[in-house]
RNA sequence: GGCCCGUUGGUCAAGAGGUUAAGACACCGCCCUUUCACGGCAGUAACAGGAGUUCGAUUCUCCUACGGGUCACCA
């Protein structure tokens, strides 16, 4: 049998690098063997409900290739795929786990509830309506006393399952709290929702992050009270964020961007940050190899490559990277990526796609480019005392100035202004002058971008900036020193 | 606090009783070079601790410590 397995996210509003590593996973899982990929819309929660955030979800698994065979937009056998428009379906089965001895009414008060915690918050239901007669209950069903729906744990004994990650996880019962499966205002949560609908969907395999792995038990038990076949069960390790105090914890956004969408907006590739987060978390077999297309990843995919432990998310490994799938664009691609960060510029299109060139291999992510090319623009302010010297090239703040004369000379009379023919007649002229090529050329570059470190070097600048404006620039430079 | 899970260099990780304990990021050095980057080469750095089991434990068992997760009418 195909695997099936889903995501189900809830529409928060934003795409979790965590969850979307849960969707990947769950995607590879079942394309490996050419199974089935669902999504499922989990909004129970009504209060929490964003307005327009289950398209953010369609679009992430659209940009990122996870298509889905099944889903709310796409349709499928087993619809509909959103939680809100599956109600009847929820009430039915309810009612059915009544019957079954397995769930029970619980018309006890929030205030009665809350009176229940203690101060720390921690502390269960006392499983008060757990007993009530049919005559109570038909009483406060009649009086119309708002209620909730609660699974009946058993009260000894051992619940265990086996994870494909963790191995088996077993639970005392006596541990199990009687939750809530249905709310009062008649939605389901998604301790009962997300069952039934995994098991009336064909789920084969839960995949999910290991924040359910204690209560997955309670989950089982489900299945089992329904005479239902469970699911195999892959918890994942968690993704974890470092603090500025050093601590760990689940990441989030103090940790940094950890929307899908955010780190688009700052420059990350959306094949980066899918072959970054593949590997928190798993390992491929039998390869050293780090870089994967998705189609390599469906290929490669087992379950025993999945950690256990849980992985700190490094931003300094992302940014690699990201900066790799940068550098291996072909120009074409880069331009268009690139386009939405240049923000305004004066550049004509040939210039453009040279400035381009110049800056792809020398960026990691897209947000840089513009910090990179903004002394193309506009020339910076710049200390010519500071900038000028320097040992390597053998340039002191005294010769700069006679070889910025000459490189002057030879630029004004310069035929054409392309970076080949400059460099060869910059490089002639420092040959008459008895001089490294390198001197001429660094002052040309401070004089040409007003700053010590840039994309290219100083010809290709030149070229860019052309005649006119490079000579202007190399005046200015004179005057600084003069 | 109860319960559950985890622990290999700073980070991601390979490893499956006998290895010089891989590799990647970061860092450091050198080379290349028209600055920087890229690229090439080299280097620093790890099995949390303690008991067992075993001829032999990073690897198996137990305990401790530390870290994390979970105990909602959220998912």
């Amino acid at each position: 049998m195909k695997p099936v397995t889903r995501f189900a996210p809830s529409p928060t509003g934003y795409m979790h690098i965590g969850n979307l590593r849960s969707a990947l996973y769950a995607f590879l899982l079942s394309k490996h063997e050419g199974g089935t990929f669902i999504l499922r819309i989990e909004d129970t929660d009504r209060e929490r409900f964003v307005e327009g955030a289950t398209d953010v979800i369609k679009e992430t698994l659209k940009i990122t290739g996870l298509t889905y065979d099944e889903g709310p937009d796409v349709g499928g056998e087993h619809g509909p795929y959103i939680q809100s428009e599956r109600l009847p379906i929820y009430r039915e089965y309810a009612k059915k786990l009544i019957d079954l001895g397995h769930a029970y009414y619980c018309f006890c008060s929030k205030e009665r509830l809350e009176s229940l915690h203690g101060e720390d918050g921690v502390g269960g239901y006392d499983r008060h309506c757990r007993n009530l007669t049919q005559e109570e209950i038909d009483a406060e069903l009649a009086k119309g006393t708002p209620y909730v729906i609660r699974q009946k744990m058993p009260e000894e004994g051992v619940t265990s399952y086996v994870d494909a990650v963790y191995g088996e996880i077993s639970t005392e019962n006596k541990e199990l709290q009687d939750q809530i499966l249905m709310k009062a205002d008649g939605y389901p949560t998604y301790n009962f929702c997300h069952v039934i609908d995994d098991h009336l969907m064909g789920v084969t395999h839960v995949v999910r992050g290991c924040e359910y792995l204690t209560s997955t038990p309670k989950y089982a038990l489900l299945y089992d009270a329904y005479g239902w076949e469970r699911p195999t069960y892959i918890h994942l390790p968690l993704m974890m964020g470092r603090g500025a105090d050093g601590t760990v914890s689940k990441l989030s956004k103090r940790h940094g961007a950890v929307s899908f969408a955010a780190l688009l907006a700052d420059g990350y590739l959306s094949e980066a940050i899918i072959n970054y987060i593949a590997l928190l978390g798993w390992c491929p077999k039998g390869t050293e190899n780090e870089f994967f297309t998705l189609e390599e990843m469906i290929r490669v995919f087992t379950v025993d490559g999945i950690n256990k432990s849980s992985a700190v998310f490094d931003y300094e490994k992302l940014l690699w990277f990201n900066g790799e799938y940068i550098r291996r664009m072909t120009p074409m691609a880069f331009k268009e990526a690139a386009l939405p960060f240049l923000g305004e510029h004066s550049l004509p299109e040939d210039k453009l796609d040279m400035v381009l060139s110049l800056v792809q291999p020398r960026i990691e992510k897209l947000s840089q480019i513009r910090e990179k090319i903004g002394f193309f623009l506009t020339l910076p302010d710049y200390d010519a005392t500071a900038l000028f010297p320097n040992k390597k090239n053998k340039v002191t703040l005294e010769n700069a100035k006679d070889l910025l004369l000459a490189a002057r000379d030879t630029l004004s009379e310069a035929p054409e202004f392309k970076s080949d023919a400059l460099f060869a007649a910059l490089g002639a002229k420092a040959e008459e002058l008895a001089v490294k090529a390198g001197a001429i050329l660094w002052c040309v570059r401070i004089a040409a971008s007003g700053q010590a470190v840039t994309p290219g070097g100083a010809t290709e600048i030149l070229e860019v900036l052309g005649k006119d404006e490079s000579l202007l620039r190399i005046d200015e430079a004179l005057k600084k020193l003069s």
